[in-house]
DNA sequence: CTATGTGAAGGTGTTCACAGCA
DNA sequence: TGCTGTGAACACCTTCACATAG
């Protein structure tokens, strides 16, 4: 019954980071139908990368018309997995670890934060909006008892490695990094996402000086 | 005296975008010397990716022997402008906004925070770190007082697009926006960086069920 | 003999242009 | 006629392979 993975065809990351952007213009606008052309711009991108994406998973739009709405975003969701509720487990109860939590109940975005584990003993007990910050030591047990798909890791990098280790044992297989550092992972189903500020505002430092770097 | 603009050839984004990474590697070895091998390494990266990134920019290295760590890390400085003491203006002083404001103090980066405005009068006048939260009508003026470059958005989504506008308006060429929309920028000389969290954790969420996707 | 620097080859993602269908 | 869906052309980036220099 698998929809989308029997077609075997290798989907770019590019198209996947896309699709929520989508799924978010299409939540945007109340309107009933929707042209690539408009859906496009509202994402920021061409209305060919659009239909080009969504032409990896299907046909789902309607010649000389254009796509419906709640059709779409329903099926951007059940591409995604949104549908499947996916829970996510944070660990580092920090300033991030906790700031990560409360944004993530305040925008319902389709993916929850089943829980939040530290390794500190004074943060352990605290909670954090719905939830009790819990020990590091817990965690296998956690992910397995609260069927959590994905890691968020927000600790300092000296820990960071044997988290990331530790997740990928326990059949984690999305990872969320926002520590400063590369991580390194063997197994190839792993999808390790990295976000890391600094990098981000040293790269950004070189188009401060780059006035008309000559064409385009 | 222009050293890399007078070369006028196209640098890549994705080259710009590992070169922080490179600079963090060569940091964390005390080392005096450094192989494309050991800094690829490091930053999690291959070793031709190494040499042709820093290719674009020069012949920094030596055959046979390897790279100054020193004189690189100097190299990579100059090429991303940090150097200059690139300076950046926090607009929107919220849970986020004072979040990064904190980061950067704490991580010398290279990249400071030299104001930090909201539109909110509850919120101006109160201090983070070493800064004291000012109007955002005093926006252009402080951009060209503290010879401001970078703009850094965290504000709902609703006022990013004018803020953007007028941070582009003040000549601001490098922007980082943590607002969960997509922004436009007729200029091409503007470099946006959108960091969006929900649309970030989205994605991964394909990746949660995706177990062995054929080959590779 | 080692590790850099680089043209050439290869691969991946985007844009074009239009055929196909409502 | 209008907008989707898609092969083909294109542009970009990465990997390979080796000439080059110390």
């Amino acid at each position: 019954m698998e929809r989308y993975d029997l077609k075997a065809r290798r989907i770019p990351d590019t198209t996947i980071r896309r699709l929520p952007a989508y799924l978010r213009a299409l939540m945007v606008t109340g309107q009933e139908r929707i042209t690539s052309e408009v859906l496009g711009h509202l994402a920021g991108y061409t209305s060919e990368q659009v239909r080009k994406d969504l032409a990896y998973f299907g046909a789902f739009g309607t010649r000389g018309v254009g796509y419906d709405a709640g059709l779409l975003a329903d099926e951007i969701r059940r591409i995604l997995q949104l549908d499947h509720g996916v829970r996510a487990v944070v660990v580092g109860a920090g300033r991030l670890g906790t700031a990560l939590v409360r944004h993530t109940d305040e925008t319902a975005s389709d993916v929850s934060i089943a829980a939040v584990v530290d390794i500190n003993p004074e943060v352990i007990g605290r909670v954090v909006d719905h939830l009790t910050v819990e020990s590091l030591d817990k965690l296998e047990v956690l992910i397995s008892e609260r069927e959590i798909g994905m890691g968020i890791i927000a600790v300092p990098p000296g820990g960071a490695q044997a988290v990331l280790d530790r997740l990928v044992a326990s059949g984690i297989r999305a990872v969320l990094s926002f520590v400063p550092k590369a991580l390194t992972v063997t197994n190839p189903d792993v999808f390790v996402q990295h976000i890391d500020l600094t990098l981000e505002m040293q790269a950004l430092a070189y188009f401060v000086g780059q006035s008309h770097p000559s064409v385009r």
